[in-house]
DNA sequence: TTAAAAAGTCGAACGCGGTCGATTTTCACA
DNA sequence: TGTGAAAATCGACCGCGTTCGACTTTTTAA
């Protein structure tokens, strides 16, 4: 049976994460204050610290539900006999849909993903793993069916099209996409540039 | 002629430059209070708000003159002779080798560069509209040379290789790459990849 | 020349994330 | 069951970026 100590932990860390899920949600990361998430969540804002090690350590375990939850979703609709870059272009623009939905949040957790603190590198790098194991999924799919080389490194595959990914995302934050139908059109055409690859093709020619 | 106002402003945005190019260089960004900095220039605390709307905007500034000086060296060193891969390696590999020579300043750069915040959207685009200068003009001669497909928007070319920079960037950041090998041999392969293109070649089969 | 408006300046103060140190609660063990 | 060690708690506090409001300097226009 577990200690007093370990039940009283459980429970603290329920009621600020449930504190940080309804203020985050209600009135956004940065207006609310560690002041108030203490308040809400019943404790004192030193005790915090007990816990966390930084309000953006909270964000990220926050974050880290949230995802999870919309990759279930995904998953459950994605169809296994679609085409390769359709299946990748729904996972991202599920994505894309959801981190954007509150803008600064969105923005936020990217710059925590992509570029962690000292402090964030291993809850990114745990998140980011949910990337790399729903594109794994549909990237073994792809080779088996031959629609994608067998002779990559899986990693550099699914980072490849990670980065064209964070590359729309990126331009969105600075306005080179206003409508999603420019992000939806602009991911599709980097990913099938990915397929095509830059290089002239030599088919008729040679 | 300027009038004496015009002047004065010159004058106290030149002196909180310097002040900046001297601190942040010495002991790094944020290490530097808004305080120091305005002491060092001579003026009040507050005053600085009139020049700068945030201290970030200031970094920013900062980091334009830095890139600036970078980008001239790598253009003088660039051999314009040597195949597209190879070339935009040297870039890539030119910035990174700057960016992450102070760990933070990196950081924060590519943090306000891919996703930058509001306030600082317009700067961000200046800077990376350097980016998109130098590979246009090293993507133009490849088309001219038959490297490089013509059937495309070059944004979007000068994107895709950005992507896969900004992947690396972040690799490095997250730890998944330690040496400097493993960033040259990883941006190579991304490099190359892309080129190459993701799906099977059908060139003996069909 | 002058006086009202506009722009610039800066000390004081605010609100925030985070730390400290004294106090209380829990644990391990006799 | 008692007791010293360890962990948890929280009010007071720190340093920071940023804002405010009163004051000074410069411009504009009659």
């Amino acid at each position: 049976m577990q200690s007093i100590r370990e039940k009283k932990k459980k429970q603290t860390t329920r009621a600020i994460m449930e504190a940080a899920i309804a203020l985050f949600s209600e009135k956004g990361y940065e207006q609310t204050s560690m002041e108030e998430l203490a308040r809400a969540a019943g404790i004192g804002k030193s005790t915090i610290y007990g816990y966390f090690r930084t309000k953006s350590e909270i964000f990220l375990a926050f974050c880290e539900d949230e995802i999870d939850f919309v990759f279930a979703e995904l998953s459950r609709r994605s169809d296994p006999g679609a085409p390769l870059v359709e299946r990748i272009h729904a996972l991202f623009m599920g994505q894309f849909r959801y981190v954007t939905r509150h803008h600064d949040f969105g923005r936020l957790l990217a710059r925590e993903m992509v570029f962690p603190k000292e402090l964030t590198v291993e809850k990114s790098k745990d998140i980011q793993q949910r990337y790399l194991s729903a594109l794994y999924e549909i990237l073994d799919r792809a080779v088996a069916h031959g629609e994608l080389r067998n002779d990559l490194e899986p990693l550099f595959v699914a980072g490849h099209f990670y980065a064209l990914y964070i590359l729309v995302l990126s331009a969105w934050y600075e306005r080179r996409f206003e409508t999603m139908e420019e992000i939806e059109s602009g991911l599709k055409r980097l990913l099938t540039q990915a397929m095509e690859g830059l290089r002239p093709h030599r088919s008729a020619s040679e």
